[in-house]
DNA sequence: AAGGCGGGGTT
DNA sequence: AACCCAGCCTT
């Protein structure tokens, strides 16, 4: 039997029931795909289904705010994600009459829709034969063939793709290329996969040559830079505090946070007065506390923000003030989520 | 070709 | 602590 036809069959007989399974509405393929995109099944599925519930479809998603949506996004992480999903229905609705493209091409051209999320789309709405090459995908191949080209170069990129074209069952591609995603994250686990009951031991390179540990092959290690970030959270007499709009090419895009101070190093709560009163362009205050002695470690993929928030008590009434009850209306990181909710004031 | 971009689960 | 997750975009 063909390594196609292993892969439907174990599919037919292992795969999970999954919502965006059940239906070819390319509104809510591409909608999960977006979501699912570096983010596990169980972790993106309530926002699958709190978006929908939100947004039935393509043209209340069009008509929402972006802050809305990137509330709605919250804690989910790549941010762009929601940005562009936003962008992109506002282009569906505006300049397509609300209908997704319905080829690779077409698909490719929208905003956060790459190679894999277009060929996801196309396989999965419309049968196109366009294999998707995922995490999942690079694994199995790598493994199966005994590729060890590194799967995040150009060529492995380009070599693992072509592999995926020659390979793939184009008669039944949505069951195909879903199959072999599930396959990946089921069966050909990164860590100890369980290869002694798998329908494709007999053929696998990488399990003969012992190989299965250290296939596939990934460059650039990621190094983590270490930024020190101190949180400026007024509050006045009525229970108001700052709140701003996170602005540039640095992380969070668009969501909110308190007023922040970076600094090279950690500022001790003694220091922090000379440090920073002379130069407060926001609010003077009277008194002030540290709201945690020590830093908060924040851990993104590549950076580790060691973070502090300064309570800030000031008499007069902040203009323009956000009433504390207010605050947890704002899109916002988890960072500062979870600090809100800790805050008892 | 390399780096930036979240948050959480698993080992 | 390291690795990975239904990747994409910019430089």
């Amino acid at each position: 039997m063909s390594f196609s036809h292993k892969i439907l069959d174990w599919y037919s007989a292992h795969k999970r029931k999954l919502p965006w399974r059940e239906t070819r509405d390319p509104y809510k393929i591409w909608l999960s795909e977006i979501i699912l995109q570096q983010t596990r099944v169980a972790q993106g599925m309530p926002y699958y289904h709190r978006f929908l519930e939100a947004f039935p479809t393509v043209h209340e998603l069009a008509h929402a705010s972006e802050e809305n949506v990137l509330k709605l996004w919250q804690g989910l992480g790549y941010y762009s994600r929601a940005r562009n999903l936003h962008a992109t229905a506002q282009i569906v609705v505006e300049q397509f009459k609300g209908e997704f493209p319905t080829t690779y091409e077409g698909l490719k051209f929208l905003k956060g829709v790459g190679d894999y999320t277009a060929s996801a789309i196309a396989s999965f709405c419309f049968d196109v034969p366009e294999p998707v090459v995922d995490g999942n995908v690079y694994r199995v191949l790598a493994r199966y063939f005994g590729v060890d080209i590194p799967i995040n170069s150009p060529a492995g990129i380009k070599y693992f793709k072509e592999l995926a074209k020659e390979v793939m069952d184009t008669e039944n591609i949505r069951d195909y290329n879903q199959g072999i995603m599930e396959f990946g994250a089921i069966q050909c686990a990164p860590k100890k996969p369980n290869c002694l009951l798998c329908p494709l031991n007999d053929g696998c390179v990488a399990l003969k040559d012992n190989k299965v540990d250290s296939l596939p092959v990934k460059t650039n290690k990621t190094k983590v830079r270490i930024r020190h970030f101190n949180y400026l959270v007024y509050l006045d007499e009525r229970n108001q505090t700052i709140m701003e709009k996170r602005k540039g090419k640095d992380i969070w895009q668009n969501l909110y946070q308190f007023p922040l101070l970076e600094s090279e190093k950690e500022i001790q709560a003694e220091a922090f007065q000379q440090h920073f009163k002379s130069e407060m362009v926001l609010e003077p205050f009277e008194s002030y506390y540290l709201f945690n002695t020590e830093p908060i470690v924040h851990k993104l993929s590549h950076q580790h923000l060691h973070t502090k928030f300064w309570i800030l008590k000031t008499f007069h009434n902040l203009e323009n003030g956000t009433p504390w009850d207010v605050v947890t209306k704002f899109p916002v990181p988890v960072l500062i989520a979870d600090f809100i909710r800790t805050l008892k004031i």
